[in-house]
RNA sequence: GCGCCCGUAGCUCAGUUGGAUAGAGCGUUUGACUACGAAUCAAAAGGCCGCACGUUCGAGUCGUGCCGGGCGCACCA
């Protein structure tokens, strides 16, 4: 809606422009002015204009102002300061457009379609073995919102969360279960309590045993390539490791709303030989090649810097290499995940099998397989237009040469296509270490923070904190209402998710986020439950009104009186603008990645709303007109502010 | 050694792709509940935007060089 009126903005003063000046631009960056009374649009481009076409910015910006106001839905254009060209929207006119869209707009998703093909968004990714920490919550978290944000915009969206399920960490484990602690498969069924919690001790305790001993170590490789050959009794294990813990995962992000289409697995990579048909197609064209001298002699490599391997030496040219296939023959796990995209972007020429993964989830989600299923048939997986990659900073090396492999195949569009959606790890406060009962190195307690470490079993795991969360809520339920047990647990609920994931995505992408459980624990100020609050206050003044038999105002009949209310109450209409600005500020974050974004546009909203609602007792006025005005602005921007919270990925509780 | 990221109020962070007087939250001080419930609101104090040059009509934002901190750079994943 206020996209469109911008689009027509743009093309007619690019026109304008153009005959006046000569000058043709591709695009206008409209910005926002800095106080409402100075329009909605702002457009400081009679600066540039002034330099290259010698005249003051000033005269050009008031000869582009003139030709706006014949634009429609232009209110009136001036110029401020020394030729800053200021645009005022028709007031009345976009209210009721906007009034109309957000009816239209069906929950969750705006009825305009962008065009292109379907977008595959990876996330969560954890290894199998252990239980999730909070580094994994903002993995899900910005996998999760930026899906609901693609969605909203109308893209087809497919979700997947890999499992390296054959991996080193899930052979560590099954070391830890069979070698350390000599369990059978049979005995670990039968293990009670939270799997992953069980096996996050194991995991922190593999090292001790692999230290003690070379035989002990040795373990490790054995047990790896027991996994990797398959049909034993270590296979058998890990697999049912590997699949106990995924599932534990997945009821976890079921908790915060987090859901996923597929299950990728690697075990399917290897056994439907992925790996082969890539190695192929890299070789064929010339995208890797054999060396057989030197520090890298016997491996398959790929030259991801500039040096020509024919004119400079070859210590020179190792310096660009990157291993793909080890001289023993066995491939990385770059060559691997160059299958794995390939895979994805439709360029591989082969595909898995799926199959229903049963799990205790409201949900259905498939997992990939050998054989095919017979039951259901799955959804065209695969084939991406674009690859989204949600994984953490430290592993840019590794993305930008899975990318530079892509490019060396000649799949030079895809590459730019297959996006590494980069973000920095949660960190530990020293003082939450303390709190968490570690004990650190002096050297460690003077640093800003500590790195989360699963090997060492330091962390936040993600179910411990969602129980205080909600324990803490729980609390603040009961102290203001008194409801029945199921109703307030529902409601605590609600409020622990919201302020999670608010918490989560608040930050910018590299932005560490150094833990603190005060911080991520906070319901007040800048946090997902002041919004949800702003929504339940504006909310009960709806039911308010049902109970007093008074009808709520019809949206698709406005009172004329609309735009000369707004006119007159710039602080109001600054409300109906922002909430506009909702898809907005959406289409930005898809390019900017930045989720950080939206949570800053909802927060401040409910913020306007806060005050809107302490300013004006809407229920108690006595102008009917008037009356009928707050309540629609008030209907508005409680939608806006559901569906903002919606893609934040929280819900509104029916009480707080 | 090379590459990437960060440095903004006491603390934690934003800053709309170079725009108008640098903003929030927390904390501190003061004030507002007999209203649609104060998980709220109002007000105050708090800034050589790490430092220095440069580009520009205009720099917290771009470039170069320092200073300080973090993360990468395996025949691990």
């Amino acid at each position: 809606m206020l996209l469109a009126l911008t689009r027509q903005l743009e093309k007619s003063l690019l026109k304008s422009i153009s005959e006046r000046y000569g000058i043709g631009y591709d695009s206008l960056n409209f910005a926002l002015p800095p106080k409402i009374e100075l329009g909605e649009l702002a457009l400081p481009i009679a600066f540039d204009l002034a330099r290259k076409v010698k005249r003051p910015p000033f005269e050009i910006a008031r000869e582009l102002a003139s030709d706006a106001e014949k634009i429609q839905g232009i209110w009136k254009a001036d110029v401020a300061g020394k030729g800053y060209l200021n645009f005022h929207i028709d007031r009345d006119a976009f209210t009721r457009q906007l009034a109309e869209s957000i009816e239209q707009q069906k929950f969750g998703r705006i009825s305009e379609p962008e065009d292109g093909g379907k977008i595959i968004v990876e996330h969560t990714n954890i290894n199998p073995n252990k239980a999730a920490h909070i580094g994994h919550l903002r993995n899900a978290s910005l996998g999760d919102s930026f899906v609901r944000c693609l969605r909203f915009l109308g893209h087809e969206v497919e979700v997947q969360n890999y499992l390296d399920n054959t991996g080193v960490q899930v052979a560590d484990v099954v070391v830890g279960l069979e070698r350390m602690l000599g369990k059978t498969l049979d005995e670990i069924s039968q293990t009670e309590g939270k799997f992953d919690y069980y096996c996050w001790d194991v995991y922190a305790q593999v090292n001790e045993f692999y230290q003690k001993s070379d035989e002990n170590r040795k373990w490790r490789s054995r047990t790896l390539q027991a996994i990797e050959a398959g049909d034993n009794n270590t296979a058998e294990l890990a697999q049912y490791v590997a699949m106990r813990i995924a599932e534990a995962h997945l009821e976890t992000m079921a908790r915060i709303n987090v859901r996923y289409d597929l299950l990728p697995r690697e075990s399917e990579i290897l056994h439907l030989k992925f790996w082969d048909k890539a190695y192929h197609l890299l070789q064929d064209r010339k995208a890797i090649y054999f060396v057989d001298r030197g520090k890298n002699s016997g491996c398959w490599v790929m030259n991801i810097g500039n040096s020509d391997e024919s004119s400079v030496s070859r210590e020179e040219a190792e310096e660009d290499e990157k291993i793909i296939v080890r001289s023993d023959g066995t491939v990385t796990y770059v060559g691997k995940d160059i299958a794995y995209q390939l895979w994805k972007l439709g360029l591989l020429g082969l595909d898995f099998q799926y199959k229903l993964f049963e799990a205790n989830l409201d949900y259905p989600i498939w997992v990939t397989s050998v054989k095919e299923d017979t039951g259901t048939v799955p959804p065209d997986f695969g084939h991406g237009e674009k690859v989204y990659n949600v994984i953490d900073s430290r592993q840019a090396y590794l993305q930008n040469i899975v990318v530079a492999g892509l490019k060396a195949l000649g799949f030079e569009a895809q590459a730019e296509n297959s996006i590494h959606f980069s973000y920095e790890m949660v960190a530990l406060t020293p003082a939450c270490c303390e709190e968490l009962g570690f004990s650190l190195s002096d050297q460690d307690k003077k640093r800003p923070y500590v790195e989360v470490s699963g090997r060492k079993g330091l962390g936040v795991k993600a179910d411990d904190l969602l129980d205080t969360l909600y324990q803490k809520a729980l609390i603040e339920v009961r102290s203001r209402h008194e409801l029945p047990e199921e109703e307030s647990a529902k409601i605590a609920h609600t409020i622990a998710v919201g302020a999670l994931r608010y918490f989560l995505l608040r930050f910018s992408r590299n932005t560490i986020i150094a833990f603190d459980f005060k911080e991520a624990l906070n319901f007040e100020g800048e946090t997902g439950p002041y919004i949800q609050y702003a929504v339940v206050r504006a909310n009960n003044i709806f039911n308010k009104l049902a109970e007093s038999a008074q009808a709520p105002p019809d949206l698709r009949e406005i009172d004329s009186g609309i735009g000369e209310f707004l006119i007159k109450n710039d602080d109001i209409w600054a409300i109906v603008y922002q909430a506009a600005r909702l898809p907005e500020v959406v289409r930005q974050l898809t390019q900017s990645l930045e989720l950080g974004q939206l949570c800053k546009f909802a927060f401040s909203l409910a913020q306007k709303f806060n005050l809107f609602y302490h300013r004006h007792h809407i229920l108690s006025e006595t102008d009917s007109r008037k009356k009928q005005h707050l309540l629609l602005i008030t209907d508005l921007v409680r939608k806006q502010l559901e569906t903002a919270l919606y893609l934040i990925g929280s819900e509104v509780p029916p009480r707080m």
